[in-house]
DNA sequence: GATTGTGAGGTTTTT
DNA sequence: CCTCACAATC
């Protein structure tokens, strides 16, 4: 992870102080809404050194040094409901960490009484590390952790009140999906009317807002199927004590309205509750955090709305709008200083974020300086971007700018190959968060279920993952006739397999014997492997039992069998899986803590790729949901083309709603506010993504952003392009004004040229008007709109139909013209029909 | 029962 | 472009 320079920045005014901010515990929270505080700054205030708790690093007296006021004021206020908005950059992480510093030092709570949420592991280790810097010990014993884990634990612990056993494992959303379609052809759902992935988006979206299947509103024959299938996939979750991700908070909420002792425990456990990025949370997500405060109050949560990005995953923005309105006695405080980024940078992003449709009104500042323009490079296709990205790469690091804090965004993962191959050809170390992970690869995900069938038999999803892999000759025919007879019983497939011994199940129709007698040889078989192996479990260390299971199941053998370079690959996988799990071992001991497979599990089934970035020196690929909360000296954003960012799906058909295209705004806004210094934005007038070719424009974004603080270049490849380009209608690509310079890192730039100007239009002829660049308008309301199914018309060609929208320099199309085909025609030999 | 091939479908962002 | 589901074949 980056280091977060502005901390370090802050810090040094921070620490010599002995100055602390008289506590506003008792002040009555005044109605006054924003910042009103009038607390004296730290640097004003001078008291006697505040008495130190034991093992606290004498932090206490500085804990409120080298905050600005409402920063301090966020800190400060303890008593009761807290609503802080922090605009990027504006020292959120900080404020949460000396907040709880405070709480333990000052305010004398003890740390486990004291709960921090995040919604990624990262930030929850960002969280720790912080806090261990101030607090010493005594941080160890702070809850902090991401609602998922945070969850998990309360579960382990008191998850049998509401009947969730605490062996239970987590089911990824390959196992939700192998569940749902197991359980839709049991409903003999038609797959096509109802896709697993459709069905169980829905059966999400329900627990996101925490309906069960009873609450569901019913509108339609689908939603009754819907509903049943709901029932039913929870029906074999609990069956196969396992949980999903929305599971996790669910039924930790249950457990907190269950009038069990255990609820009660929990509900008095935490005095203080903090929540990072309120603005991500669904419903379900709130209501658990309510509960969890609701014996003091205490309850804290910190966002910002214009960062919300996860409306697709049930994130509800109106959480955070709406606090206000649940807790009317709340502070509110907005955190509007930004402390990250220059003034071009932060005024780049105001001109984005702007235009959105709803937004809690905040100002967003920087005393920072004003900084270089910000880069807007024109590109040919995805390979020139991607030349170019390398050669600013290589322009930054000439400016001694460290690789660590260079990175590139991209809205989609799609886009990191041609990137990757760029940098690896270019010998730039990289590395790429997310994308294709490594949890997710076969072998691996055949030796977790292994792992994980031994912690927990009912399991079915691993049973039935494992049942034949390594290949052992248990076949189709007699898995499914198994997981049938299983499921008559009403038991877990891996208690049938045990009880098989004793019993000669015969086909009902025929009265045969159910298995052959090899398969049930077979069958027999496992279960003796599979009861060594957990008799084995309880004794063995963790990467013992993982060496054990490879060995024993025979899955290591079968991939030295034949020795392809896949099957190299995947030994070297699993080698790398057991270091993480030898890894895991160190640090559960390092905590005092045994290490348990089921340990292990739980932190792989909470863990993306993203968390674990390290500092060494690279270039950082993501996607900018990878990078909310991160920050890095200069920002290559790339893919800035209408249908890229704002993203479209595949259906070629109507736009985006508002609130999509809102989210999208908003995504924009993140991705601009990450760049302290430097930030290049790419778009390219051909893309191919997806196997197909995609002709865009540039981004409305970019045209939201003040055109002042915008430096417009073109690769010499998209000059080419569209200057050497021919017009079926015979233009002229040749304008004037072109800027010639080579594309350097900006700080490394001589004079800036102009961007380019499209040659004066001429009049239309009464009663005609030209289609022009209106397409930039989000409204759609002034202008006449170009997209795609656009009708034209064509002086030579007739009528014709948009089928892409380019932007050479000056809008143009690719059309479809009956009788012509698709031809590329500058907009403005178009008229609108 | 296993392996291989073909086709179709869907393609965002993540705990 | 990729993955997955299913069919045909050994």
């Amino acid at each position: 992870m980056p280091p977060n320079v502005m901390a370090q920045r802050e810090l040094q005014l921070s620490l010599p102080g002995s100055a602390a901010v008289t506590p506003t515990t008792a002040a009555p929270a005044p109605a006054t809404g924003t910042t009103g505080m009038a607390t004296p700054m730290a640097t004003e205030e001078r008291e006697g050194p505040a008495e130190v708790a034991a093992g606290v690093r004498g932090v206490a007296a500085g804990v409120v040094a080298g905050l600005n006021e409402p920063q301090a004021d966020a800190v400060a206020y303890t008593s009761g409901p807290l609503l802080v908005f922090a605009g990027a950059g504006s020292g959120k992480t900080r404020v949460i960490t000396y907040r709880v510093a405070n709480l333990v030092a000052r305010e004398r709570v003890p740390p486990y009484r004291i709960l921090a949420v995040t919604f990624t592991n990262k930030a929850a280790q960002e969280m720790s590390h912080r806090l261990r810097d101030m607090l010493g010990d005594a941080a160890r014993d702070v809850w902090v952790g991401t609602f998922h884990a945070t969850c998990a634990k309360l579960l382990r612990r008191h998850g049998t009140a509401v009947g969730v056993a605490s062996n239970f494992v987590i089911y990824d959303s390959s196992d939700q999906k192998s569940v749902m379609t197991r359980v839709l052809r049991e409903l003999e759902l038609d797959e096509r009317r109802y896709p697993p992935r459709m069905v169980l988006g829905r059966v999400h979206k329900e627990k996101q807002e925490g309906r069960r299947p009873e609450q569901m509103n019913i509108d339609s024959y689908m939603d009754e199927a819907i509903q049943k299938a709901y029932r039913k996939y929870q029906e074999a979750l609990q069956a196969a004590a396992a949980l999903d991700f929305e599971d996790l908070i669910l039924r930790t909420l249950d457990l907190c309205e269950s009038k069990t002792p255990e609820a009660a425990a929990v509900l008095r456990k935490f005095s203080y509750v903090l929540v990072d990025e309120f603005q991500d949370t669904n419903a379900t997500q709130y209501a658990l955090l309510r509960a969890l405060s609701s014996q003091t109050n205490n309850l804290c949560v910190v966002g910002d709305d214009d960062q919300s990005i996860y409306r697709w995953r049930g994130a509800d923005v109106r959480n955070i709008r709406g606090f206000r309105s649940d807790y009317p006695n709340a502070r509110v405080v907005k955190l509007e200083q930004n402390y990250r980024s220059t003034q071009t940078i932060v005024a780049a992003a105001l001109g984005i974020i702007a235009r959105s449709s709803t937004r809690e009104p905040k100002e967003l500042w920087t005393s920072n300086a004003e900084g270089d323009p910000i880069i807007s490079l024109g590109t040919s296709d995805e390979r020139d971007e991607a030349a170019h990205v390398v050669a600013g790469i290589h322009d930054a690091r000439a400016s001694g700018i460290s690789m660590s804090d260079i990175a590139v965004f991209y809205r989609v993962h799609a886009q990191s190959r041609v990137l990757e191959e760029a940098l690896r050809a270019a010998n730039l170390p990289y590395q790429i968060v997310g994308g294709t992970k490594f949890y997710e690869r076969a072998e691996i995900k055949d030796a977790l279920s292994y792992l994980r069938l031994l912690v927990n038999p009912a399991s079915d999803v691993d049973m039935l993952r494992i049942i034949n892999s390594p290949p052992r000759g248990i076949g189709q025919t007699t898995v499914e006739r198994l997981a049938s007879l299983a499921s008559s019983r009403g038991e877990p497939i891996f208690e049938t397999l045990g009880a098989m011994d004793a019993m000669e199940p015969q086909s009902q129709a025929s009265g045969k014997p159910l298995f052959q007698a090899s398969a049930k040889k077979r069958l027999g078989q496992l279960q003796v492997l599979l009861r060594n192996l957990k008799e084995a479990s309880s004794t063995l260390l963790p990467h013992e039992l993982f060496d054990r299971v490879i060995a024993q199941t025979g899955y290591r053998a079968a991939l030295e069998a034949d020795d392809s370079s896949e099957n190299e690959a995947r030994l070297e996988n699993l080698a790398e899986l057991r270091g993480s799990i030898e890894d895991y071992g160190v640090e559960a001991e390092a905590r005092g803590e045994s290490p348990t497979i089921q340990g292990f599990l739980e932190r792989v089934s909470l863990q993306s790729d993203t968390d674990d970035m390290n500092e060494t020196e690279r270039v950082t690929l993501m996607t900018v949901h990878g990078a909310k909360g991160l920050e890095f000296q200069v920002v290559f954003l790339t893919g800035m083309e209408e249908d890229m960012f704002p993203y479209r799906g595949m259906n070629d058909s109507q736009g985006m709603d508002r609130e999509q295209l809102d989210e999208e705004r908003r995504l924009a806004y993140v991705a601009v506010t990450r760049a302290r210094s430097k930030l290049i934005v790419t778009h390219a007038s051909a893309r191919q993504i997806f196997g197909t070719t995609r002709w865009s424009s540039a981004s409305r974004f970019l045209s939201d952003i003040p055109p002042e603080l915008i430096e417009e270049r073109m690769t010499p490849q998209a000059r080419g392009a569209s200057a050497g380009g021919r017009y079926i209608d015979g233009s002229s690509r040749a304008r004037g004004n072109i800027p010639t310079g080579r594309f350097e890192h900006p700080q490394s730039l001589g004079p800036v040229s102009p961007p380019p100007r499209a040659p004066a239009r001429p009049t239309p002829p009464p009663g005609e008007r030209y289609v022009d660049d209106a397409f930039f308008d989000d409204s759609g309301e002034e202008g006449e709109v170009l997209r795609r199914g656009s009708k034209v018309l064509h002086v030579r060609f007739g009528e014709g139909e948009v089928r892409k929208v380019l932007d050479l320099g000056e809008p143009a199309v690719v059309a479809y013209f009956p009788g012509w085909g698709e031809m590329k025609v500058l907009a403005r030999f178009l008229k609108a029909r």
